[in-house]
DNA sequence: TCAGTCATGCAACAATCTCGCGCCGCACAC
DNA sequence: GTGTGCGGCGCGAGATTGTTGCATGACTGA
């Protein structure tokens, strides 16, 4: 596996919070020559520890009002269609994010739809394509307290 | 406000994937001079369409192998405790994101800690530190199917 | 001690972004 | 219709940022 140096880590909490920071500027808050942060960046990416560099948009400016945290329950028997549920998940573009989780719930599912006729659409189009899913749960996000998919650097 | 035209919106779709592609490689899709481009990517920051650009890390590669989604119920009380209840989930480093959400649980957590040692020290914390949190529940992710932030950008 | 390895800093180079310019198309007034 | 202003465009020069080759120094193991 890959390990990581404390230089690293301090690099990588940078470019979470903000990836356009050029490499001088990393440079002189870690202590490095900006060819060395980029040489640590480029690395960190070809092993996959930066998995994409991306642009986060802020849906309500692009008309997506509406954020609902699907729970949903599984019928527990054949697991090929359990996979084709996965592929749909996984391809579904009001997806975002998708778990397999522990509880009464099997998959919680991160919704994002234009709003509440949209979402309405999407559950008809998840009950009706895919019959593995026996019943759901909608928590609407009434409210988004904080939004990211930062992972702390240091101890916890 | 905002209004953003087909062309944006391509350009968003491209730059939620990959920000990293050159002004030059956006423009040859969408049909515009790579300065046009550029010109509206920089518009989009500034009016906040695009919050920000950022890296995408694999937690698992940084030794956080932990994700929980957590439902909190909170003691419907006093208000400015729930804004201090706010304010330290924002600044919770193990906590990604946060949706006040409607149904049984009050808000839900999305949490990424090193291990389940490091749960556990955090859900202490949470409920030493935030009396206004009643109960709560742990949704453990026992695997991450879909991970990102990605908004669709055509019709649902 | 002596290679060998690896990451570094520096400097040249390449790629990308930024910005001013002139141009075109559209809307509105006359 | 014709004029005028506005806004976004493409182009190109210059600035910024990223990439790569090379020599140096630290560490490792024989």
């Amino acid at each position: 596996m890959t390990d990581l140096d404390a230089l690293d880590l301090r690099i990588l909490d940078l470019v979470q919070e903000n990836a356009e920071m050029p490499g001088e500027a990393i440079a002189s808050a870690v202590g490095l020559s900006a060819s060395a942060v980029q040489r640590r960046i480029s690395r960190l990416k070809r092993e996959g520890v930066i998995e994409k560099i991306v642009a986060l948009v802020e849906p309500r400016s692009v008309g997506r009002t509406v954020t609902v945290l699907v729970e949903v329950e599984i019928e527990n028997e054949r697991r090929s269609a359990l996979e084709a549920f996965k592929r749909w998940v996984v391809e579904a573009p009001e997806v975002q994010s998708c778990w397999y989780v522990t509880g009464d719930a099997d998959y919680v599912l991160l919704v994002s739809t234009r709003d509440l006729d949209g979402y309405n659409a999407f559950i008809e189009r998840l009950m009706t394509e895919q019959p593995v899913v026996r019943k759901y749960k909608s928590l609407i996000a009434l409210k988004t307290i904080k939004r990211g998919l930062k992972v702390a650097m240091d101890g916890d």
